[in-house]
DNA sequence: GCAAAAGTGTTACCGGTACACCCATGT
DNA sequence: ACATGGGTGTACCGGTAACACTTTTGC
């Protein structure tokens, strides 16, 4: 039989989740962030976050928040790191993990956005974040930088169809640094996930550069590392 | 002024951590295991655990933990992560941080380890484990597989001297494959985090066996990768 | 024709791998 | 002398990086 409630002589926790919601626009990777609305850290720039509720679980509540956040659903999402020193928030004991997604930048709800005040920022002029909501947003781009190593990413924060050269300069901002545009292509081409479409961007280039899809139901086991550290 | 009680309509949770212990001893990979004492599950394998208490942080948790556990302190460890399923265990809603840790097991308090019904199962040999703690396991190896590519490792697991032998045998261990002894020891020696001394192991072989030590303060991020996946 | 972006080709080099081979020593 | 584990040398191969070069097309 169960034990009887063996575990109730132990202390209980405000459970939270904060999201690192990242989207890629005019060839910088981005963060959403949102004004803190009281004292102590008022106007600082926050996470946006919720608390997890009885009977859902931490992924869970990471989903509804970048609902409520963002309008969207089905969207990438993946655990960071919990975060739990007594003191981290000064509103009260709170133990926190830290999510992070990846959005399609032009479909997410603006509006939804704006209501709440939040804000895109350039990866690379991150402000003063409120707690240790800096170490999430580092944590979550280790582990992006680190998810682009050995996979082909892109799928879930570019378009449908996208240029080879919008995908190396997605690269160039994941990892600030450049990517040698010949071998780039060229590396990209031998993973053969992408599949080539018939037709053509023709606004950036007098050329024109051929539009290119990933393929479905790849498997991501038989990936080469594309970035060597 | 700080906003008063801003979390108390909130739920609150039972915080536990769990620790998935590695050891190495006769070339193997070695995790530390515990009979769960009643039902459900009764008499399963079960990871050592522990509630988070106020004022503790989760790393405080499992340290604490661990000191209890095989009586240890200052030894490698490191979050995996969180595993929140509402009915994760049938015995109360319990959130549970998944921690890794690596101990050399020979300074163990085996004591201590006995007279809670612990026992050493091989890698290769894990028994069924209660609730979520086989997927713990498993992302604890992969962490650890991660960590071994990207920097020496050995330090926290095997005698303070030891042989190029004893190391490409740990690493043999921990990923389940053989790796070329030729060319592991250019590997390791051209990483230049070992010293070599002067003494010799001589009970494995007639010509005898130098013994390496870690250099102290190593900077791992000059490391190069040890292993090709 | 020329500029500008797209896309290809060439070459040198480095590191991993496989494996043959030498070394030191206890029996 | 020979067996045994320790340790070194070598030759091949594939991927990476740097960069020169060609292609296409609007102006």
């Amino acid at each position: 039989m169960p034990e009887p409630n063996i575990y109730k002589e132990h202390s209980k926790f405000f459970i939270a989740v904060d999201c690192v919601i990242f989207g890629y626009e005019n060839e910088e990777l981005k963060l959403l962030l949102y004004p803190r609305r009281f004292e102590p850290y008022f106007h600082d720039w926050s996470l946006m976050g919720g608390f997890v509720q009885e009977g859902e679980s931490m992924y869970m509540a990471a989903r509804r928040v970048l609902k409520l956040t963002v309008g969207l659903e089905n969207i990438y999402l993946e655990q960071v790191g919990g975060f739990s020193e007594p003191e981290r928030d000064p509103g009260g004991r709170v133990i926190s993990m830290a999510y992070y997604s990846l959005i399609r930048i032009n479909e997410h709800d603006k509006d939804l956005v704006a209501e709440h005040g939040g804000k895109w920022f350039s990866i690379s002029k991150v402000p003063t974040l409120v707690f240790d909501h800096a170490e999430m947003v580092e944590n979550a781009l280790k582990k992006l930088q680190h998810k682009a190593t050995y996979e082909l990413i892109g799928k879930d924060l570019l378009p449908d169809v996208f240029t080879l050269t919008q995908l190396n300069n997605l690269y160039n901002a994941i990892f600030q640094r450049s990517f040698d545009a010949g071998n780039f292509r060229k590396k990209i081409g031998s993973l053969k996930v992408l599949d080539r479409l018939a037709t053509k961007q023709t606004n950036t280039s007098k050329r024109g550069a051929f539009y290119f899809r990933f393929k479905e139901n790849i498997d991501h086991n038989q990936y080469d590392r594309i970035v060597k550290f």
